[in-house]
DNA sequence: CGATCATTGTGCAAAATCTCACAAGACAGT
DNA sequence: ACTGTCTTGTGAGATTTTGCACAATGATCG
C-alpha cells in the first residue's frame, strides 16, 4: 500500500518544481521531501524524478502519477473545506485575500468593528496582487475586481468604485496642463480599464513613472511627480491630493466577493462576508 | 494543512468500523490508528468519532468527511494502478482471485508452466467465494462466473464449463434411482443455475447434505452420501466419481476474466491473463 | 569575472512516532 | 457462570523520522 504522506510530498514537488519550494509549501525541510520522494519511488519501484545536479525533473511516469494525484489534492482540500464548514462556532481564523489598496484603506481601518462583534474570529488579511487560490485554501474569502470563472466558486458583486485623476495641490497650481507628467502602472497592467483611461488622458504627454504598487503611485503624486489615476476612496480622503476634472467619462471597477461553495454556509465565513459587504457599501 | 497520513488512517477506520480492523488493514498497531484519528480531530478541531466503551462510532461530521475522503481513497488506488501499469518489466507479484474450485483444479496444477515462461512473475492465488474488489487492488485479475457491472473493469468471456450429476460408482450400482439422496449448496446459492438444476432433478427426493464448499460436496459424494452437481472438469477426472445421465439439459456456466482498465496494458498482467485463458480453454 | 543567491546532498543529534506488552471491559457460546 | 475472543486504553522502550548545519554546485546579475 502506498504511503499517503509520501504521495503528498511527491505531489508538492511535482507542483512546485523543486525540493526547496515544495518543502516551503509543506512546512518541512527540503531533505524530508527528498527522502519521502525516494521512499515513494522505492515502494512502487518506479523512477519518478530525474535527479539533475541542480533540479528535480519529473520522468514521464512521474508526470502521469502526478496528474492522477492532482485529483487527490483536490479532494484533500475539499475535506479541509468540509471540516471548516462543519464548525458551528463563530471562531477560528478567516483569511481574506484582497488587492492591497482595498485591504489597506477600506478594510483594515474597520477591522475593529468586526473584532468587537465577533471576538472569536481571527482575521488574516492578505493584501497581494496575485489572486489567491480559494480552491487550495490559500484564503477563505477574496475580493477581486473581476468575476472569476473557476467552477466551485461563488461570486457576488458587492460594490464598485471610481477612479479619479489626482495631483498634489501645489503641482496642479504651478503646472500648465500641457506640461502635465503622468504616473502609471507598468506594462503588465496595460489591459486594465484604469490604465487605458489614464493613457488616453495623457495622450502625447509623458509618463514619467511606472510602478506596480498603487501606494507608490499615491506617494509619488503627493510628492509632486505628476498625475496618477487613483481610486476615489483613496484620493478623496487625502488632503495632500487634489482631484482634477477631465472631459473623459470616469472609469469605475466592480468589486466582487468570492467564496468557495463549500464554505458559503460556515457561520464564521458568513459573518466576515457580511462585514466585507459593509466595508464596500 | 491536513496530514494525509492522518486522513488515511481515519478513512480506514471509517470503512472498517473498528480500530483493530482498520489497523489490520493498514498493517499497523491499533494504537497508531487511535492516535492518528485523534491527531486529525485536533488539527481540524472537529469531533469525528464518538468513543464508546467498546466501539468507535462516526459522528455526523465524521460521516460527511469520510464520504468525501472515500473519493481520495479511490484516487490513491488509481495511482497505485498507474504505477503498476507503468512498469515495463515482466515481474512483480500478480494476484488472481478465483472461485476455489477453479483455482484448485484448473489453475494451480498448471502454474509451473507460467513460472517457467515468466520466472520474474510471482503469483498470489486467492481462492475465495467473496468476489475480491479489483478497484481496491485486492487482486489484479479475477475469474468470475458472471459478468460484473462495475465501471472501470474490463470483462472477457474466456470459457465455460458444464455441470454433471455425479455419484460414487458403488452408490450408483446399489441404489435404485427413486431412492437417490442429493447433496447441494446451502440456501444462499439457491439462485445459481446449478443449484436450480439439481433441485429440479431431485424433485421430491431428499437433499441430505447442504454445504457451501464444492470440495466438501465432492468428498461426500465419493463417500457415497448421495448425488451432487459438480463441474465436469472436477468429476470427469476422478475415478471415484461416476457421472449419471439425466433427461434434463445439462447446465453450464460461463467463465469471465476480469481486469481493471488501468492494468490492462501492464505486461505482467497481460502475460498472466493469457495464461488464464489457456487454462480455461 | 566575481559575488550572491538558490538549489540539492551528507552526517549526526534530537524529536517524534510506532510497536509491544499488558490491562480492562463487553459479548458469545458452552 | 465461565472461558475465549474481540474490542479499546495506557505506559515505556525502541525504532524511525526529522531538522539542522554545512558543503558543493550551478545560475544570475552587476
Amino acid at each position: 500500500m502506498i504511503d499517503w504522506s509520501d504521495l503528498h510530498h511527491f505531489l508538492a514537488l511535482a507542483r512546485e518544481g523543486s525540493l526547496s519550494a515544495a518543502a516551503r509549501g509543506l512546512g518541512v525541510d527540503h531533505v524530508t521531501v527528498a527522502r519521502r520522494v525516494a521512499a515513494l519511488e522505492a515502494s512502487i519501484s518506479l523512477k519518478l524524478v530525474d535527479r539533475r545536479p541542480r533540479s528535480y525533473a519529473l520522468t514521464e511516469d512521474g508526470q502521469r502519477i502526478a496528474a492522477i494525484g492532482a485529483q487527490m489534492e483536490e479532494t484533500a482540500f475539499a475535506v479541509e473545506r468540509a471540516a471548516r464548514a462543519a464548525k458551528p462556532e463563530l471562531d477560528g481564523e478567516i483569511s481574506i485575500s484582497a488587492p492591497p489598496s482595498l485591504a489597506n484603506i477600506l478594510i483594515a481601518p474597520k477591522l475593529m468593528q468586526l473584532r468587537r462583534r465577533y471576538p472569536g474570529i481571527l482575521i488574516k488579511l492578505i493584501g497581494e496582487k496575485r489572486t489567491a487560490s480559494l480552491s487550495r485554501r490559500e484564503a477563505d474569502l477574496a475580493l477581486r475586481l473581476s468575476r472569476p470563472t473557476q467552477p466551485g466558486l461563488i461570486a457576488r458583486k458587492i460594490g464598485h468604485f471610481e477612479f479619479g485623476l489626482y495631483g498634489a495641490p501645489s503641482y496642479l497650481k504651478e503646472t500648465p496642463p500641457y506640461a502635465f507628467a503622468f504616473i502609471a502602472y507598468d506594462a503588465s497592467m496595460d489591459d486594465t480599464p484604469q490604465q487605458q483611461w489614464l493613457t488616453e488622458i495623457a495622450g502625447t504627454r509623458q509618463i514619467v513613472l511606472r510602478t506596480n504598487d498603487l501606494e507608490n503611485q499615491a506617494a509619488a503624486t503627493r510628492a509632486g511627480v505628476g498625475l496618477a489615476a487613483l481610486p476615489r476612496f483613496l484620493g478623496d480622503t487625502d488632503r495632500r491630493l487634489e482631484r482634477c476634472d477631465t472631459d473623459r467619462k470616469p472609469v469605475s471597477r466592480e468589486v466582487w466577493l468570492i467564496v468557495h461553495n463549500d464554505l458559503r454556509r460556515a457561520p464564521a465565513v458568513r459573518a466576515v462576508a457580511g462585514f466585507l459587504e459593509d466595508c464596500l457599501r
